[in-house]
DNA sequence: ATAAACTTTCAATAATTATTGAAAGTTTAA
DNA sequence: TTAAACTTTCAATAATTATTGAAAGTTTAT
């Protein structure tokens, strides 16, 4: 495989993983040709290279700043502006597991708590519903703290070995 | 708030969370229906309940058998097939995760490997690519050794006092 | 103040994905 | 074997989501 080759088969897929998860395939793109960029690249250049439209390279650019993954990077004596990424994997995770707790696991764990604190009428449906709602709630909760907790802490000699005991 | 109110919000909140990770709404919502009920329920009832057509709850219940969260309960007597899902939250997160991981996370670990053993030309950009895939497909695979391992094991007090640790 | 260089916005349109419903298929009972 | 009871399939359609491109907005240099 050729570096061409390599490269656009990295930034497709990577691009597939983000549709996959909600995040549209531009801004995953986007990302994922900043990732492997030796330099800071422009607007011009990621539309010139991904083959998107201003419009789009820009929403989503801004997008990609919103959750803190991508930054603006200003050379001296050029008007254009230019784009970084994170580049460290392990920083890269700590900002997106944060970003899609506070956006998506945080409020279902609010409706989940809300659901499960109906009064209980005594009704088996009831019941049924109070305790399996119960039950997602605390394993929501307990799986979105231990995400937090464990990409969050820089790896100290704790954290790393309980993950070559996990891994 | 009223029964039928929280196992409303609570299924469409639970539909809505699915869209967001690739799984289609109907089927969420269905699953939803089915963990909170207290009996098997047939496709009139799923349908009757969540509004939607014939056609698309029996693909979902389908999906859902594929992921093997659903199963038919066959009732003495009764000519329709009923439905019923796994109602251990525990047991349900090994499946699901075990699925992700199969559909999701093992394909992309693949590429990123594919990827990441190009043959270095010395150019910066060719080292600048097999570095970052590497990272990122390291960290992909120890995340998705750990979700694993995590998830697959009963706890035992070793799992467990990990995640009171953790949490 | 003006214009060039650039970015953002957003209504229109395209692409994708979900849903319907009716015809075809299957199973069971008599 | 027939027909009723039920399920599956799939082409058509609807709903949702992403993308474009041109007009409006901003910033900088002169």
């Amino acid at each position: 495989m050729k570096y061409e080759e390599a490269k656009d088969k990295f930034i497709s897929t990577w691009g597939g993983l983000g549709s996959l998860w909600g995040i549209n395939k531009a801004m995953a793109q986007i990302q994922a040709l900043l990732f492997i960029s030796t330099k800071p690249l422009s607007m011009e250049d990621i539309m010139e290279e991904l083959k998107i439209s201003r419009g789009n390279t820009s929403m989503n650019l801004r997008q990609l700043m919103d959750w803190g993954i991508v930054t603006k990077q200003l050379i001296p004596g050029e008007r254009k502006e230019y784009f970084i990424t994170e580049k460290d994997v392990q920083e890269l995770t700590r900002i997106i597991a944060k970003e899609r707790s506070r956006r998506e696991i945080q409020p279902v764990i609010k409706v989940l708590n809300d659901v499960s604190s109906i009064k209980d009428d005594g009704s088996e449906k009831t019941k049924e519903l109070i305790k399996q709602t119960k039950a997602l709630h605390d394993l929501t909760q307990n799986a979105d703290g231990m995400l937090n907790k464990l990409v969050t802490q820089k790896h100290n000699w704790l954290t790393k070995s309980i993950i070559k005991l996990l891994t």
